[in-house]
DNA sequence: ATCGGGATTGCCT
DNA sequence: GGCAATCCCGATG
């Protein structure tokens, strides 16, 4: 790993730093406005190696009601609850990156530890982080998040790219699609290979007690967007809280 | 060097 | 529910 040292308003390699936001506002001016310090950092409750170091679909269930949270310098911490999420197997599976073992500079985080992040580029306009499991090339795409913290900023980060004069978006619009929750947090493509059990800019926690549907039961249901992969596309591994309003798309036949 | 498609999203009818 | 936007990356020649 080479030494890393971001600055936030221009990161190479981060797609939303480019020439379309530097007319609107950088997004230091965004979390700089928008000012919601919980420094809070809860070290203890932050999951390390040994949490990634299961199958992908153990993994994919796992992290359903993880807390996913990105730290800024100052403090700023954003914060989400994974709700839903989709098992990319490797080798067999021929909707993942590395089907058939196919390994490329782009999928190479696909390989890395269990805990390294994947991130890559979609559509030309956006990202999809996933987290590296155990298994050959097999990596859990997150889709969803319950946004809980630093939402004005999750807000601006969202709003940046939206059509002039629409509504602030719901609290439940800001992290339901997997690109969506890479805007709100601000992942850029600049984390691909990091290592979420060890960075101190982006990392999984456990969530608060207290907090609400922690026993929800978890629906699978077939993945989406996949479905030039024939039986792949249906099998069954993605998973999320059953009845929670913050998930991407709910299947009710697999509700029922 | 060129070509085709994509683990999505937002706006439109 | 349809469809354009938009460009990186892998495959091919």
């Amino acid at each position: 790993m080479a030494g890393r040292k971001r600055k936030l308003p221009v990161r190479k390699g981060d797609q939303n730093a480019n020439k379309s936001e530097l007319a609107v506002e950088s997004k230091q001016q965004i979390v700089d406005r928008s000012l919601t310090s919980s420094t809070t950092t809860n070290l203890c409750r932050r999951l390390g190696d040994d949490f990634f170091f299961q199958p992908c679909v153990s993994l994919a269930k796992a992290l359903l009601g993880k807390v996913l949270v990105r730290r800024y310098d100052d403090g700023t911490e954003l914060k989400g609850r994974v709700v839903e999420t989709e098992a990319y197997l490797g080798g067999e599976d021929q909707a993942s990156h590395s089907a058939g073992g196919k390994r490329t500079p782009r999928n190479a985080a696909m390989f890395m530890k269990p805990g390294t992040i994947y991130v890559y580029p979609i559509y030309g306009i956006y990202l999809c982080m996933n987290i590296s499991s155990q298994g050959e090339g097999a990596a859990v795409l997150l889709r969803s998040l319950e946004p809980l913290g630093g939402l004005p900023v999750m807000r601006r980060l969202r709003a940046a790219r939206r059509k002039d004069g629409a509504q602030p978006l719901k609290d439940k619009d800001l992290c339901n699609g997997p690109s969506k929750l890479c805007q709100a947090l601000d992942i850029p493509r600049a984390f691909d290979r990091l290592d979420l059990a060890s960075d101190s800019e982006v990392w999984l926690e456990d969530a608060d007690t207290d907090a609400g549907d922690a026993t929800a039961a978890v629906v699978a249901a077939s993945r989406i967007g996949i479905e030039s992969h024939g039986e792949w596309a249906k099998k069954l591994l993605r998973f999320y809280l059953r009845g929670n309003a913050f998930v991407s798309v709910r299947d009710k036949m697999a509700e029922r």
